[in-house]
RNA sequence: GUGGAUGUAGCUCAACUGGUCAGAGCGCCAGACUGUGGAUCUGGAGGUUGUGGGUUCGAUUCCCAUCAUCCACCCCA
């Protein structure tokens, strides 16, 4: 606290020692689960060029009004943080020519994304998501493989409640009908929409559809909905996917209301929500974009793909009764004690054949300490054994090992200390 | 961008309606118990009470502003 405001900027979190195991608990699982259905990794910038979320993510949407974190390089390049993940990716298969591998060509990536909005529960400014995507594929069963990955990613974290909804937002020939009888039909009730609508009725009337205002959702009831519009070649797509997903064993809902923030999506759409989370119920998200990859340069190419935010996987895991999040109370690792100056000669020798053997070792650092201080020390820092140098085991080239947490202890032959710790690790407990 | 709540040591909190009110517990550091930790005891560091103004003889306690946090709107992950 204090003088000059070294504070962290609004809305960007530290993620301090203790909480490091959930997320490996969780990078872990993307990545087992990645391999295992053959999505390989791809690491892009977290800085792009703005004009890629201008262009990819659209004009209008709020992501790009008024979220991005937008600044100048000092050649004077527009950049900006990267607000999502898709069209990143997008641009680096069109930049590199992963059109030429043979497709279709399935990616992953995990990482931190910035959006500048109202810090609350479950959003901050810096946040991290789990991405996959789909090139080449414009069947439904790629729609589907998506769908099922991040199901099975949510199902494998251990996360107990959520929903899938599902639903179509047509493609450019089916879009422009939709759009037009909504339009026609939300303008002969404009008065009873609320303010934000009224706008949203110019500018992208859909977005109409998914407004929480209870006199806004009134109106909405009878609405003509995309599902009425599709066109037949969206249609059946669209009854293709769910049933893969019936195949599949993901339960979904259908909500011909669901609308996304982001202009790129045709066809399927999907959010998956939570119910522990608050306001911001959204655990992840995704759909098809079958002009993106055009829309970056490149040759057309059909896309899909979601994306979850780990944050909120994190916060919906901790808030359920059994939380499968590791704790951070383990004991781990062998703290090397000197009980006397015989022993302390020997210490170094012990540090560096104990790590040399992959058993993760440690000291005391503070210079001629008693031994009560000593495992006084190495209680504190959570080790698991304490390794005792002393002129007494040494002389019959023994050394102690004391189990810190049962408080047992066995003299060993040096030569078989390694060996019995090993066992010990591997053997459980 | 809008609204509401909150803001005292690293953490959790205390200080009656403004007057020894700057404290406690935990944690941290040092030490004792003299080859054995998690117990106990002793000592120590650490806060100009988010910041800046104002009211007052006097403010942590009242008022204003500002910053930050939290929750909600919006939007989404």
């Amino acid at each position: 606290m204090g003088k000059p405001d070294f504070r962290l900027p609004p809305g960007v979190k530290d993620i301090l020692p203790e909480e490091i195991p959930k997320w490996h608990y969780l990078e872990d699982i993307i990545r087992e689960l990645a391999k295992l259905h053959r999505f390989r990794e791809i690491r892009t910038p977290i800085f792009e060029m703005a004009l890629l979320f201008q262009r990819g993510v659209g004009e209008a949407t709020d992501i790009v009004v008024k979220e991005m974190y937008l600044f100048k390089d000092r050649g004077g390049r527009e950049l900006a943080l990267r607000p999502e993940g898709t069209a990143p990716v997008a641009r680096a298969y069109v930049e590199h020519g992963l059109h030429t591998r043979p497709q279709p060509l399935k990616l992953y990536y995990v990482g931190p994304m910035f959006r500048h909005d109202r810090p609350q529960m479950g959003r901050n400014r810096q946040f991290h998501q789990f991405g996959a995507e789909i090139f080449g594929a414009p069947g439904p069963a790629a729609d589907a493989e998506v769908i099922f990955l991040l199901a099975q990613f949510l199902r494998r974290a251990g996360v107990r409640e959520w929903e899938l909804e599902l639903n179509s937002v047509g493609c450019p020939v089916c879009r422009p009908q939709l759009v037009a009888a909504l339009k026609e039909y939300l303008e002969g009730r404009a008065s009873h929409l609320c303010p934000d609508c009224r706008q949203r009725l110019e500018r992208n009337p859909l977005r109409v559809l998914d407004c929480k205002e209870e006199s806004c959702r009134q109106v909405v009831q009878q609405a003509p909905t995309p599902l009425d519009y599709l066109c037949s070649r969206c249609e059946s797509h669209f009854r293709g996917v769910q049933e893969e997903l019936y195949s599949l064993e993901v339960p979904f809902r259908l909500n011909p209301r669901l609308v996304r923030g982001l202009d790129y999506y045709t066809g399927t759409t999907f959010e998956v929500l939570s119910p522990r989370l608050g306001a911001q119920n959204a655990l992840g998200g995704g759909g098809r974009y079958d002009y993106l990859v055009e829309e970056c340069g490149g040759p057309p190419t059909p896309g899909v793909g979601f994306a979850v935010g780990l944050e909120r996987v994190l916060l919906a895991l901790e808030r359920q009764e059994d939380s499968p999040l590791p704790k951070d109370e383990v004991r781990w690792g062998i703290f090397v004690v000197a009980a006397d100056e015989e022993g302390r000669k020997r210490q170094a020798y012990w540090l560096k054949l104990l790590r040399s053997a992959g058993l993760p070792a440690d000291r005391d650092y503070a210079s001629g300490r008693g031994l009560r201080a000593q495992l006084k020390q190495a209680d504190r820092h959570r080790a698991r054994w304490a390794l005792i140098l002393g002129a007494e085991e040494l002389g019959r080239g023994m050394v102690r090992l004391r189990d810190l947490e049962s408080g047992e202890q066995v003299d060993l032959p040096e030569a078989e200390v390694i060996a019995w710790l090993r066992q010990k690790e591997t053997g459980g407990s």
